[in-house]
DNA sequence: CTGAAAGCGCTTACAG
DNA sequence: CTGAAAGCGCTTACAG
């Protein structure tokens, strides 16, 4: 019965039993509920571990028990910086409660939801976490369906009955437009997410709701995909306007910093010919010139009480619905790049 | 016998083999060596497998087989935006062999490597690949004595036996003072990153060398750890300098950046007063104004490379000496921060 | 408080 | 080519 790898065995639980003198119930029993046990007993258990530098088989404990003690986080990109500090928040809390986090990248497409889901199907993991905005499915079925317990963080997914944490992109969005109205703007642009993505939805509906607060009735839209490079796209489109907009709203940092870097180019100074703000806070937004106004997330925080939930759900809790939504506030960071707006030359 | 989780039962090896009217060996080999099956057999089993949906249990299958198929990748600090390509170049390779991937996040301390050790003792993991310059440490052992296979990546360890994968470092910083030299720069400084990290010394290493081929024998060594803030740091101390130096070379781009920017600040003009060159070529680099000079390090790759060498290591084969150090080169990028060395005015 | 024993779901040497 | 059966290393209901 002996395969092919001959690495040194490993010590197991019935060697430590040996050791100590006890059964195997006993030595497990002295790891998962020593309250339980004799104070003799455990004392001589736990020597014994000590002495033999005992772990117990995960493979083993995982099957027996029917618990893997892993969560699986879907990414849609783990090359994008943002979700870093989300995953950090992610990890702090799963391995608090001594869950393991397992990544499933997506690469930004929908080829891998498949293994996603086999994964889960496997068994693998007690939870899955989803960053996507979207219920991975493949082989005829989706992740939801397998019945393990999710929660959606950052991008949450319509009509979902799991927990889901969110930031509260419209009421920033709002904002954005009430912090350049204030500075007298009236020409207003609006730099684009990905059509589909929900983060852009919110955000381009905060920023229309904006607009009809300020009493302004029409605004310039560019498309965009998050990207810098989208973002320089934008600025060219935007300076050919007549009359030009006299400051821009980008759905994210990147592509702010991609339109900021192009007017410059294009001899235009920020904000005295154009206010730019963007959202998210990367770190990157305070060291650009001039630094970016923006929304800070906080997204330790958003990955962390997303790991919160879906521990809970794990651990066979029902989460009731008044928790299963949250929404954490982003903060405006007024910096540099939104200022008043240039005086109308033409009446 | 039964547990408390109520979940409906997963398809189990049994079902399948009962609806195809073969053993439990038949559905196993049909999954792993289909060419060892009649057609017919092959076919029966194929069929019940699809109609059932079956998933083998991973944990089963881990604990019979004492492989896990997955990798450990342990990672200084996740938040850090230069380990995300890396992680997807491992991801990549790792997933066409079947292998998925654990993240180990050491969050810039050495408090977790205990933890990390643990999960290799667990036999959670078939290898490990290091990004963090240093052989974990826990329990009184270190992670190469618990025997499975490792591979270091972007940062190595000196003196390991395993295979290392890393940028040529030490070449890279010379050819920066080469370039700062070839447009007339006399005076030069360096900003380092922290002491006892690898990528620091080799970079220092190529710097001075760098000085020596091109004659000069002396230069303005500022402390830096390779964040922003380092760098805003390191340029007020550049400018206090007697002469000051015409050009600098930063251990990284991070730095740079936060260099350039605090330079602007004080009234200085990047690069006709100070020429700015740094390392790594993140994205952010390239939408910095100036462009950063830089060097780009193909991270994918390295996290490519790193990942098969593992694979082959954890599939039995011994890597040969030849093989066990990968050196990529990192290639300089001019752009707009290094220009022709100013004028001097004092003879 | 502790032990004997079943069994989680697979893989694989052995036999035919 | 296929099956019967052992056994990977644990946990846990059951019994005492």
């Amino acid at each position: 019965m002996r395969d092919g790898r001959t690495e040194r065995r490993a010590v197991t639980i019935a060697d430590v039993a040996a050791m100590g003198g006890v059964s195997t119930a006993t030595v497990s029993r002295a790891l998962s509920e020593p309250a339980q046990l004799r104070t003799g007993t455990l004392a001589r258990v736990t020597a014994a571990v000590q002495q033999s530098g005992y772990r117990p088989n995960i493979a083993a404990r995982t099957l027996r028990a029917g618990r893997a003690m892993l969560a699986l986080v879907v990414v849609p990109d783990i090359a994008n910086s943002f979700f870093s500090d989300v995953l950090r928040g992610i990890e702090d809390e799963l391995s608090r409660h001594h869950y393991g986090l397992l990544i499933g990248n997506l690469n930004n497409g929908r080829a891998r939801e498949a293994q996603i889901v086999d994964v889960v199907r496997a068994g693998q993991v007690d939870g899955v976490l989803l960053l996507n905005g979207r219920i991975p499915h493949g082989g005829g079925q989706s992740l939801t369906q397998t019945g393990v317990p999710a929660v959606a963080v950052c991008e949450t997914v319509e009509g979902a009955l799991f927990p889901q944490v969110e930031v509260c992109n419209r009421e920033a969005a709002r904002e954005a437009v009430a912090h350049l109205a204030a500075l007298g703007h009236r020409r207003l642009a609006y730099v684009t997410g990905p059509a589909r993505n929900v983060l852009e939805r919110e955000r381009q509906a905060g920023f229309r709701e904006g607009l009809a607060a300020a009493g302004l009735d029409g605004a310039c839209v560019l498309p965009g995909d998050f990207t810098f490079a989208a973002g320089a796209a934008a600025a060219t489109v935007l300076l050919a306007q007549e009359p030009r907009p006299t400051a821009v709203f980008a759905a994210n940092d990147e592509m702010a910093i991609g339109l900021m870097k192009t007017a410059w180019r294009a001899g235009l100074e920020v904000p005295r010919d154009l206010s730019v703000i963007g959202f998210d806070g990367i770190e990157f937004a305070d060291y650009v010139q001039p630094t970016l106004t923006t929304f800070r997330q906080p997204r330790r925080e958003l990955g962390q009480r997303g790991a919160a939930l879906l521990v809970r759900a794990m651990l066979g809790e029902v989460i009731p619905a008044y928790e299963a939504r949250l929404r954490l506030p982003a903060t405006l960071l007024v910096r540099d790049s939104t200022g008043p707006a240039p005086k109308e030359n033409t009446a």
